[in-house]
DNA sequence: GCCAACGTTGGC
DNA sequence: GCCAACGTTGGC
């Protein structure tokens, strides 16, 4: 089992919207495509069904982990990719050599905001990809060390 | 809205 | 395969 850290941007998808989602289950994320060959890697080669995700909420007032998901479907084409026209569109991809993948996520539980900055506080969680300046991977690995101080930060 | 830090693109 | 130009991300 691994642990990982998605972004969403509130403006585009909140946990709120994954709260209300029928099973409150999605894919990652409903409107958007993951467009980067980094995290798409991640979910085609390295994720599983049952691993657990923090829902991080970025490029907003209060960055910071909102919630907790598992990954109930693992990688599949990511629809918008085949939608002429849409802002998800590529060309270069096709039905039989799909480029881009989504995961399904299911809500486990909304938590109370750990700010990014109460992250940045943390000596135990300084090496976290989600703090290292520069990083913009809106899916990261996150260690066991560092989702059990989290988790356990919470209960 | 600013801007640093990235990833991608494409000409060569 | 280099690298400048460009677009995007995301904290502030």
């Amino acid at each position: 089992m691994r642990y990982w850290l998605m972004k969403s941007e509130p403006s585009v998808f909140t946990i709120e919207d994954l709260e209300n989602s029928p099973l409150q289950t999605v894919k990652w994320i409903p409107t958007k495509g993951i467009r980067n060959y980094q995290a798409r890697n991640f979910m085609r080669d390295d994720m599983s069904l049952g691993d657990l995700a923090f829902f991080y909420q970025s490029n907003c007032d209060k960055p910071g982990i909102v919630g907790i998901m598992k990954i109930s479907r693992l990688a599949y084409p990511d629809p918008l990719q085949f939608i002429e026209g849409h802002k998800y569109f590529d060309p270069k991809s096709s039905i039989e050599k799909p480029r881009w993948l989504s995961v399904n996520v299911t809500l486990i539980k909304k938590i109370p905001l750990i700010e990014l900055k109460q992250l940045r506080a943390f000596p135990k969680l300084k090496s976290m990809l989600i703090l290292r300046e520069g990083n913009r991977l809106s899916i990261t690995p996150v260690l066991d060390d560092e989702w059990k101080f989290i988790t356990d930060a919470i209960n």
